[in-house]
DNA sequence: ATTACTTTGTGAACTTATTCACAAGCGTCA
DNA sequence: TGACGCTTGTGAATAAGTTCACAAAGTAAT
């Protein structure tokens, strides 16, 4: 299969929310149209994306959305559960525990790891922070999909070497710092400081 | 001044951040192959992203790292503080109000607000939770450059509309839902779900 | 069954973004 | 001062991503 933009993935996932909503308004099926209109681009554009993974539409009528939900979540390899650990308990760290929405899309944390002596052994939500250093071990026990690393910036090159080393091929990364791993680990950033910038941006030379 | 990608002012923001640390270092000069190495890029593209606001460096010897920083900083609007309101008192609201990083960088959060009858008037940090009613009148007091939207899908769309009704022009959202703004609004999305999809359909799809 | 209407799937055209490649400028050292 | 080594800035070439535009395939109504 030709390489697929990571663009076009975001728009998958969009798509899957629009018809997750349009499923439980009761609609029955959905055209390229439409689904564009939610998602703030272009018909062409939908069909596209979706024609780079089969032909899942009728002609004259649409996509039959539950059809076109459980293709997309296949896609999106959403119908399997992921194991997911958090290094760091920091703030966001604790944030990102308690947040529901992983477990609502199949993402179970299951571990929380850190470096500070002063926060191991800490009772998170069902959770206790462990000791980074036992990672790779508890790794070869219970298998990790994706780590999840919420670290200072200073602590995080060392921290992520220990996750590669565990072997877990993909990490989301809220450290505020660009993260240097082999080709086969795929990082997905949220900073929060770029996005901020990015407005600052856009208020600073708005009509220009 | 010609229309700047997106791509181009996040990898600016990163550029600064790199600068920032080797500012700390104590080093001097710093050439666009060093950023492009810390910035996973190329040279080439470092210097095609600086080339559209000015000619900075000298050849032969790099960027000075404090003139350059000081540009980017003057690029991305970050020489003066920006008037911050956060929108939805839930966790996520909490989170970012209790956010060092916002401050850090000159954005101030001067007021949270809520629909929730049971959240308004708790007292968070040095701010107490008002109701959204109130935003436009607000407002109309003080500036608000910036509002983060951290609602619950459902209630996202009302509470969207009252913010650009109160004149703000910049919009970083939380929630898992596509805004619809006028054309002077930006917004920059950070969505959980979909970066998490993302990883997932990265884990999927691998060697294909 | 025919006609009118709708919407997909997809090459081709176009637009945008990235990479190449090299002349020109600057510093250093003899 | 001249030669050498390094690095920028930028047109030109390439690649990637988006939009156009239309045949093909379906529905619905008569």
């Amino acid at each position: 299969m030709k390489r697929i933009a990571e663009s076009t993935v975001r728009r998958l996932s969009l798509y899957l929310s629009f018809l997750e909503g349009t499923e439980r308004q009761g609609l029955k099926t959905i055209s390229s149209d439409e689904l564009a209109r939610l998602g703030g681009t272009t018909s062409a554009q939908v069909r596209k994306d979706l024609s780079l993974f089969g032909s899942f539409g009728k002609r004259g009528l649409g996509y039959s959305v539950p059809e076109l939900s459980e293709k997309l979540r296949e896609i999106l390899g959403l119908g399997r559960q992921w194991q997911v650990c958090i290094i760091g308990a920091g703030k966001i760290g604790a944030a990102l525990a308690r947040y529901r929405g992983f477990a609502e899309r199949g993402f179970n944390v299951t571990a929380v790891y850190d470096i500070d002596e002063a926060k191991i052994g800490k009772r998170w939500e069902n959770l206790t922070v462990r000791p980074i250093s036992e990672l790779e071990t508890d790794a070869a026990k219970q298998d990790f999909d994706i780590a999840v690393v919420a670290t200072p910036a200073e602590s995080t090159a060392a921290v992520v070497k220990q996750v590669v080393r565990a072997g877990i091929k993909a990490i989301l990364n809220f450290a505020p710092v660009q993260l240097s791993v082999p080709a086969d680990v795929t990082v997905r950033n949220v900073n929060m400081a770029m996005e901020l910038e990015g407005l600052s941006f856009a208020l600073s030379n708005r009509g220009e």
